[in-house]
RNA sequence: GGAGAGAUGGCCGAGUAGGUCGAAGGCGCUCGCCUGCUAAGCGAGUAGAUGGGCAUAAUCCUGUCUCGAGGGUUCGAAUCCCUCUCUCUCCGCCA
């Protein structure tokens, strides 16, 4: 969320970028809601002082022994009147507040402008998509001719978008979570988290997935539990409320976690294969660091992202979205998009983002820059590094042969126990 | 799931016949003094949020709110009542 001061102070700016995403809002329904706000506090601060002050005057007679009486049935019509106000304010707070979380970050100035994701820019390419002798074939045949990937019993046992992997398969899925972690942690200096799966309300908040996208959520019933849709909700609210030293900063969590998501929209939207499953494993980097950093450390993250492509060997390109497809909360993205031979193009498989302040004020996330100076909000980022069901998808496309085996990449293979392809049987 | 205990400032910890309690004391921290050095000692200062004086920043002065969260009683609540959350102990169940 953006800072309420800094609204009130700059509605220009804010109209602005509201308009390069395309950002149907109305700003001047909330400028007059704080306005309104402002007043009404005002008041009811006059009054309480008022009462404070002759409560104390109330004590000091009673010590002395003297009547108070005609004090008391005075304050009576004064307390009346606080608490008549207090109502009034607390509903346009309320207002106010959920009109704050609607709107979204302000993309940075390096950000192209566009309307869709058509306008995004290409930043670079890493490595030559492989030339096939034969019909390459998509990864969900791959998969099933080599008996690793199970959609139809997927379906059984669950439904739509749901698939069982299998054997090697199966394999494949843990030695890439495995494969991923110790990179970011043994060379890009991350620690590990192990997160819940299921976060409450609050945290689903604190990062922007609430109130505004719910309908992308799996929900517990009769429980303020949601599935994560990404462990950014758990790793990022690791943190929430607190205020932090300055020179922990910059702090950097790598996560693994099951990533649940409804689809809502998807409807119809590549049904068949591993790429659009309502459960899929993501191995996610998160930091957090001081505001100047923020884009240095984006960069580094997407490098970070882009060293497992290049270890597995797997061409890719990075590109930058442009300020009509950016996330809600974020101010700048980069994805990364893993060449698929099905596709004959590039399908997104990380995405890194700069966050700003907007997650950490909504989620009370602080540091202080001088030992004893006011706190501030810090800058959270974060990034797939990288969602592990494509990532499976892209190795069995890329790396297949004629006879529809598939090679494993030789950073896996220690990860595979010794196994240097998956045969047909 | 059952029974009980608890939640106070950076930390520990007082605070129940409701009234100078935003909160004793200690630790820690900061500044100063003292001292060959260190240790010890002495003095002072040390919660957060948000608004106003203020037109920009710092300082200063000042209002309001905050003693797990929310509500209630009262002129007045850390203190009384209700609901909820979390933590701890014991029992049950369980990977």
């Amino acid at each position: 969320m953006l800072d309420l001061k800094f609204i009130r102070k700059n509605p220009d700016v804010v109209r602005a970028a509201l308009e390069k995403r395309g950002f149907d809002f109305d700003l001047a329904r909330l400028l007059d809601a704080d306005e309104e706000w402002r007043q009404m506090l005002f008041t009811v601060e006059q009054l309480k002082n008022r009462r404070n002050a002759v409560s104390e005057e109330i004590a000091r007679l009673k010590k002395e022994r003297h009547p108070a009486d005609d004090l008391i049935t005075q304050m009576r019509e004064v307390s009346q009147r606080i608490k008549d106000l207090d109502e009034d304010i607390r509903r346009v707070d309320e207002r106010l507040q959920d009109m704050l979380l609607q709107i979204p970050n302000i993309p940075q100035a390096s950000v192209p402008f566009g309307r869709d994701e058509s306008d995004n820019q290409e930043v670079r390419r890493w490595g030559e998509p492989p030339q096939f002798t034969f019909e390459a074939k998509a990864h969900w045949d791959v998969g099933e001719g080599l008996d690793i990937v199970d959609f139809q019993r997927g379906g059984k046992v669950s439904g739509a978008r749901f698939s069982f992997m299998k054997g090697a398969g199966a394999r494949l899925e843990r030695a890439l979570i495995n494969f991923m972690l110790d990179l970011h942690i043994t060379r890009h200096g991350y620690t590990e988290l192990f997160p819940p799966f299921l976060v409450n309300g609050q945290s689903m908040v604190g990062t922007g997935q609430l109130p505004k996208f719910a309908e992308d959520m799996f929900k517990i019933e009769n429980n303020d539990y949601y599935l994560v849709p990404t462990a950014e909700v758990p790793v990022t609210n690791f943190l929430r409320d607190e205020i932090l030293d300055a020179e922990v900063l910059p702090i950097r969590y790598v996560a693994y976690s099951a990533c649940f998501r409804a689809e809502a929209g998807a409807a119809g939207r590549e049904t068949r294969g591993l790429i659009r499953q309502h459960q899929f494993n993501k191995v996610e980097m998160v930091k957090f660091c001081k505001p100047e950093e923020s884009n240095e450390e984006l960069e580094k993250l997407v490098h970070d992202a882009e060293e497992v492509l290049q270890l597995l060997e797997l061409p890719y390109r990075i590109i930058v979205l442009c300020t009509g497809d950016l996330g809600f909360s974020s101010s700048k993205t980069y994805d990364l998009e893993v060449w698929m031979p099905s596709y004959q193009g590039y399908k997104e498989i990380s995405s890194c983002s700069n966050f700003t302040d907007f997650q950490a004020r909504r989620a009370g996330i602080r540091y202080r820059p001088q030992p004893r100076a006011k706190a501030e909000f810090v800058h959270t980022l974060n990034g797939s590094g990288i969602a592990v069901g494509r990532t499976v998808a892209a190795i069995l496309e890329n790396y297949q042969d004629a006879d529809g085996s598939v090679t494993i990449p030789k950073a896996l293979v220690p990860y595979m126990g010794g196994m240097t392809r998956i045969k047909v049987l």
